[in-house]
DNA sequence: AACGTAGGAGAACGCTCGTTCTCGCGTCAA
DNA sequence: TTGACGCGAGAACGAGCGTTCTCCTACGTT
């Protein structure tokens, strides 16, 4: 089998077990026995657990920075945008296997441990707060907004994870659209 | 010594551990070494680790809890009071050793495996939305006002941890003066 | 056909850690 | 005085797990 199909089969076991159950509690026979990637090509492709996390991480980064943009781009109008991320936040809380947000978990988990995943969640967080700003300013509203605006959806992610709920999106979306109105 | 002196001197010992590197890395003779409470004592007064666990959760609700109120009940405002959470929050982040919310953690790191550390982190976080709920009630704002404090201030939480920072609390707060003015 | 090599299965190793056990000492009641 | 008992120190036990090693099979090359 190709490098690239096992590197990504042993990633697809990785993010479906550390985001489901927590990174600790899954141990490197439990992503052989769910991807079928040996032992040895597991360390041939990453050389120590920590980096099949880092990777884990970095992959999922990417693809979720990606579902949530080609989401939002959907929308037309760059007021609507800002909206717009919190009707994703919605679908994404309601989604099969939703349990919060990876890398606030893997704060929880590994941040007070592991220096180089506490920058990854750092530099996660930073990404969605400038795409947010971002959007902020195509909609041409003052960038003080920004901040506030990531406080609901980080509050959302978190509260949606804890409680098993869809709510907490359209609650930060109903507030996000009063403080878009209140300036 | 005393049974009682010592079941406070162990959880003290496991919350300055816990809390500042997270659960599963602190082991029982960690608690051991720094509380000065034997072995054979740390189990007869905690029969698992996971009851010295949900001992340490539990007192430090009660804590956290006691200090926001007392902070919060300076304020006669009813108004005020609302936003005395915000600067309530503010001077926590800025605590030495502040590493984010226990609970959020604590979720993140056992939420996914034990259902009673799960149901201590709702208990906590539904009694904080109560509190918060409460005070909007005394200031005879909409009930509707309730749910997004919660989430700005849960925001707040994680991103103070992450970014190991005050300022969230300043936004948060803000946030919330707006939300308060336009209804 | 012979050989080198990659890779799989799974045993093995070493360490951590939750929990229990052993031993020895001090204390207090009879 | 003696013996039962509580307790601390720390060894011991057993499980889990990250990582490596062994052995064997399959396959491509000459």
């Amino acid at each position: 089998m190709d490098s690239a199909v096992a590197r990504e089969r042993a990633l697809d076991a990785a993010e479906e077990l550390f985001y489901g159950r927590g990174i600790q509690s899954v141990g490197m026979d439990d992503i052989r026995g769910a991807s079928g990637i040996s032992l040895k090509r597991l360390y041939q492709l990453f050389p120590a657990k920590e980096q099949l996390v880092e990777a884990y991480l970095e992959r999922r980064d990417g693809r979720w920075r990606g579902r949530l943009a080609a989401y939002v781009e959907r929308e037309e109008d760059p007021g609507g945008r800002i909206l717009a991320v919190f009707d994703w936040l919605e679908e994404w809380f309601g989604e099969d296997g939703f349990r919060g947000c990876a890398w606030i978990n893997s704060y929880g988990e590994l941040g007070a441990r592991s220096d180089r995943v506490a920058s990854q969640v750092r530099a996660h967080k930073q990404a969605f707060g400038d795409y947010l700003a971002s959007l902020v300013a195509a909609a041409g509203r003052p960038a003080s907004l920004a901040g506030p605006l990531f406080l609901l959806a980080e509050g959302a992610m978190v509260t949606a994870g804890i409680t098993q709920s869809t709510r907490p999106a359209a609650e930060a979306r109903e507030a996000a659209r009063l403080l878009l109105e209140s300036r």
